[in-house]
DNA sequence: CGCCAGGACGTTC
DNA sequence: GAACGTCATGGC
């Protein structure tokens, strides 16, 4: 039987842009309009595993509901709320000052209108496992086949969880991704990138030390990431931006590198054009991306007549 | 059918 | 260090 720690976030969040649109996440899904054994109707909620925790949520009244389905006989006799709450508090990235961030850009017009026309959306602070191996399944392919990827590695390869009456799987642990072999993730769809799933899974599960980039230096962390077969330089910002809290790491994918030639006239090569971008727009320069990432994919200030930055 | 996808990698210059 | 072709697979 499941026992529930439901906690709530004072924080505002456009779910569906975050957790399905964002290009961020990858394994979250709308739950079922009715869950398993409960006549009440669903909508808007999202359920997923996050690290082992099995989880709903959904939005009201201008704040999170997040229904945590906690096993008993791994619980124990009560679940550490506190613990809970810490963790999902720092998932939903709940004490970023979002409103300080778009003042502290009020000099770049594009920036300003980005955060102004998508005010729901957060970068969220995933483990960095969990990032690491969505990113380099991102690698030349699109968000429609990352997310059947990385749900069908969850349901072959993860740890059977529910939530909201409804089935749902954790990321496979490295030694499942070693134990799973070339072959069979072939099977399963990923293509050439097999050998960089097994090879990097490997190299954590002898001690690569993932969980010490967020306290390294943005530089050594990078550098480090770059070590793992499968991760280049923008998967390694994109796991060191979603996965291990560098708020300036900036990933510059094709429509990041059209924004900022085009919105900040930035020019050079990539690597060159992401140093300028992050020295032009902070130690948040990361979260800012993504709502210009997202503005420019999405296509939501075209038509507006602002010039370029005002840098 | 061809083109593209939140690129990385090996080769070549 | 920069430029180029190649790499599975499926969405569109």
């Amino acid at each position: 039987m499941l026992k529930t720690a439901v906690y709530r976030l004072d924080m505002s969040v456009n779910l569906r842009l975050v957790l399905m649109d964002s290009g961020q996440l990858f394994h979250w899904r709308v739950a079922d309009d009715l869950a398993a054994g409960d006549e009440s109707p669903r909508p808007d909620s999202y359920i997923a595993v996050v690290e082992n925790r099995a989880v709903m949520v959904r939005a009201v009244d201008g704040g999170l509901e997040i229904t945590e389905y906690i096993s008993e006989v791994e619980s124990g006799d009560k679940p550490d709320t506190a613990k809970g709450r810490a963790f999902w508090s720092r998932y939903f990235d709940a004490t970023r000052d979002y409103g300080a961030l778009r003042d502290s850009c009020a000099r770049f017009p594009r920036v300003r209108e980005a955060m102004e026309a998508l005010p729901g959306l957060r970068v969220l602070n995933q483990p960095p496992w969990e990032a690491l191996i969505a990113f380099i399944l991102s690698a030349n392919n699109n968000v429609a086949r990352i997310r059947r990827l990385v749900n069908d590695l969850g349901r072959e390869l993860g740890k059977r969880y529910e939530a909201a009456g409804q089935a749902v799987y954790s990321f496979p642990e490295p030694l499942a991704i070693v134990g799973a072999g070339e072959a069979r993730l072939r099977a399963l769809g990923v293509g050439y990138r097999a050998p960089y799933l097994t090879d990097t899974a490997r190299l954590v599960a002898e001690g690569f030390p993932l969980e010490e980039l967020a306290a390294m230096p943005y530089d050594r962390a990078h550098a480090r990431l770059l070590q793992l077969p499968g991760v280049g330089p923008k998967v390694a910002d994109c796991v060191l931006l979603f996965g291990c809290g560098h708020a300036s790491a900036t990933p510059v994918d094709v429509w990041m590198e059209r924004v900022l030639r085009g919105w900040f006239s930035l020019s050079g090569s990539k690597a060159q054009i992401k140093r300028q971008a992050m020295a032009l727009l902070g130690d948040q320069a990361g979260v800012v991306q993504q709502y210009l990432f997202h503005a420019a994919r999405t296509g939501v200030l075209d038509g507006r007549t602002d010039e370029l930055t005002g840098g």
